[in-house]
RNA sequence: CGGGGUGUAGCGCAGCCUGGUAGCGCAUCGGCUUUGGGAGCCGAGAGUCGGAGGUUCGAAUCCUCUCGCCCCGACCA
């Protein structure tokens, strides 16, 4: 590709909107224009990158077995309501009517029209296993889109269904697709790790997210030092804490903490630990208000409040509302002698002799203890893990905590949909069987997105070699030499005759917006043609990674040299 | 959805407080000189000042409403 005939608008300032790398590096180097909030054009240069994430995807999902269909993007809403999603799905689901005032839908998933196709058109168990995908582009009407392409309302995604007869049938089906995804993410050039994750109000056995590390990862994922245990934050589980020692319980007292709101201010006027202090937080849940009982030090995770309460949501209400549920301010809110219902973590099971609010403004209790003082509330998993606390897998590792670009998501999905829809075959007696199915998405634009965020230093992007837009970057540097010109094109030529993507920058600039541009396009190879080199008969091949840079004489033997250099292993 | 910020030429910004009819840098176009890491000089084109309404002799500037975009927020007792 020719360079000054293709659309390339690089910019030499940084864009002031752009939060992250990516988002940054992908306006500069002119892969992408935003349209409005959360959607963006692909330019040449960025649809050439997104177009090698697509073949990967394609390829290995092939070698899977997976057959590739393309469904519609607009869905009628009947089929959300035959599956009950149109009244639960929220926000994030665009609706919209039809000439005839039929309400629809931009599809954000696939899985009701899949389930309507399959059960139109496969009746035997014969016609099994089997799974569909396709490379679509979603809407999502996100509550805040943010980082470029990352998370953006429109995006291009590759979502797969299979279709098993049993539970056994799914498992392999499930596992087929995780092997698929390794190797796809490997020949992204990505750093990645698939994780254990929550499967929501979804249900479903089990589930696995693969997240790109980066720092600027939205998503924080847990993982252990010493054994192979990693999960999302949601999901990841805290070892139990071990019964407290010694301390016989001494006799409850109320203290007046006058003004005293947050935990650090309330443990510091009382002279406890953080630790020794619980603090109660008021949900709201469409059953009405609870209160959550965590250590001082501890944080609510609102999905694990969510499945310990067995709803698909809970909301922390505003001051003002707590204050009308609870009967108190919020920074003396206490379980003891509280008319909700109490959950606490597992955390405080054998917590003994701690302090909470009192239920009464600007008071609170100490050396509280279940059964004496309270009844003994539930337990349930609440709280977030933290970096450094032991693996309650393996027992002798510690848990780190890591920022992650979540890229893919594998899910058995079991009866959820073939039920609610009637995806029944015959078996092989001959009697009906509702099918269990998995779901498996990967985001497509995302990668591009997360590759960068792995893969970019001060100067520009660094394209792992599966993903550059060009493998290689001819720098003609003077256009207005003949001599130049011809060894240029013929290198150009034959270079593309031998299969090699070339990015052919046949621009009349100076040398240093070439080498700049050249450098933030991020091309792994950059060869250059004119000047001082030129004279003395040499090109200079560099590679953008900054390991190589040769001078190789021009002729006959030039091609075989530059092809091995591309063909070689080294990124 | 709440809170904050911002909207002036393709991009980045100044001007607004204190009303008098728009400017700077980069980019673009033309010319000359330059030519190995984002060139210099000269000249040119380009803006309904996000939109609507109001105040005023007069509004980018003051007031009201509205729209877009960006950031923060369900983290906490």
């Amino acid at each position: 590709m020719r360079f000054h005939k293709t659309l390339i608008p690089t910019l030499r300032e940084d864009p002031v909107d752009a939060q992250v790398v990516s988002h940054r590096l992908m306006l500069r180097a002119g892969l992408i224009r935003p349209l409005g909030s959360g959607i963006y054009t692909w330019l040449p240069l960025g649809l050439r990158v997104l177009r090698k994430v697509e073949a990967i995807v394609r390829q290995e999902m092939d070698n899977a077995g997976a057959q590739e269909v393309l469904m519609p993007a607009v869905q009628p809403a009947e089929l959300w309501q035959e599956s009950g999603r149109w009244d639960f799905y929220g926000k994030e689901l665009l609706r919209f009517l039809d000439r005839h005032e039929r309400a629809c839908c931009f599809g954000p998933t696939h899985e009701e029209v899949i389930s309507d196709l399959v059960r139109r058109e496969i009746r035997s168990y014969r016609q099994l296993p089997a799974n569909f995908y396709q490379i679509q582009t979603k809407f999502r009407d996100e509550i805040r889109p943010r980082f470029g392409i990352m998370r953006g309302r429109e995006f291009l995604m590759k979502d797969a269904y299979s279709f098993d007869l049993d539970q056994a049938g799914l498992d392999a089906s499930y596992q087929a697709m995780f092997a698929a995804y390794q190797r796809i993410f490997q020949r992204c050039g990505l750093a990645f790790r698939a994780v254990e994750a929550d499967t929501g109000s979804i249900g479903g056995a089990s589930s696995h997210e693969f997240h790109v590390l980066a720092d600027s990862g939205e998503d924080v994922i847990i993982s252990c030092d010493q054994c192979d245990y990693a999960a999302n934050l949601e999901k990841a589980v805290a070892a139990e804490a071990l019964p407290q020692e010694g301390d016989p319980a001494v006799v409850m007292e109320k203290i007046a903490t006058p003004g005293q709101k947050s935990i650090e201010e309330v443990a510091r006027f009382l002279k406890l630990p953080v630790q020794q202090l619980v603090k109660s937080l008021l949900v709201e849940t469409p059953a009405g208000p609870v209160l959550l009982l965590l250590r001082g030090d501890r944080s609510l995770n609102m999905v694990k409040a969510a499945n310990a309460l067995n709803l698909p949501q809970v909301t922390i209400p505003d001051a003002d509302r707590a204050a009308y549920w609870a009967g108190v301010g919020m920074g003396s809110l206490g379980p003891v002698g509280s008319r909700l219902p109490v959950v606490a973590d597992h955390e405080l099971r054998h917590l003994r002799n701690f302090a909470c609010g009192a239920n009464e403004e600007g008071w609170h209790l100490l050396n509280v203890n279940w059964q004496r003082d309270l009844p003994v509330p539930s337990f349930a998993d609440l709280r977030n893990v933290t970096a450094g606390e032991p693996c309650a897998r393996c027992g002798t590792g510690r848990l780190q905590r890591h920022q992650g670009i979540e890229v893919g998501h594998v899910f058995k999905l079991g009866d959820k949909y073939s039920k609610a829809m009637g995806v029944k075959v015959l078996d092989s007696q001959g009697s009906e069987q509702t099918l269990v199915m998995g779901c498996y998405g990967i985001g497509v634009s995302r990668i591009v997105a997360a590759a960068i965020e792995q893969n970019h230093d001060a100067n520009g992007i660094r394209w792992p070699r599966s993903l550059a837009p060009f493998s290689l970057q001819l720098i003609l540097l003077n256009p207005r030499d003949s001599g130049e010109v011809a060894a240029a094109e013929e290198l150009y030529q034959s270079l593309r005759a031998a299969g090699v993507e070339v990015l052919l920058d046949d621009r009349d600039e100076r040398a240093g917006v070439k080498f700049k541009d050249a450098d933030l396009l991020g091309c792994p190879l950059r060869l250059l043609v004119g000047g001082r080199s030129f004279k003395e008969g040499m090109v200079e091949l560099q590679s953008r990674a900054g390991d190589l840079s040769q001078k190789l004489p021009v002729g006959e033997s030039l091609l075989p040299a530059l092809l091995a250099v591309i063909h070689s292993s080294t990124p």
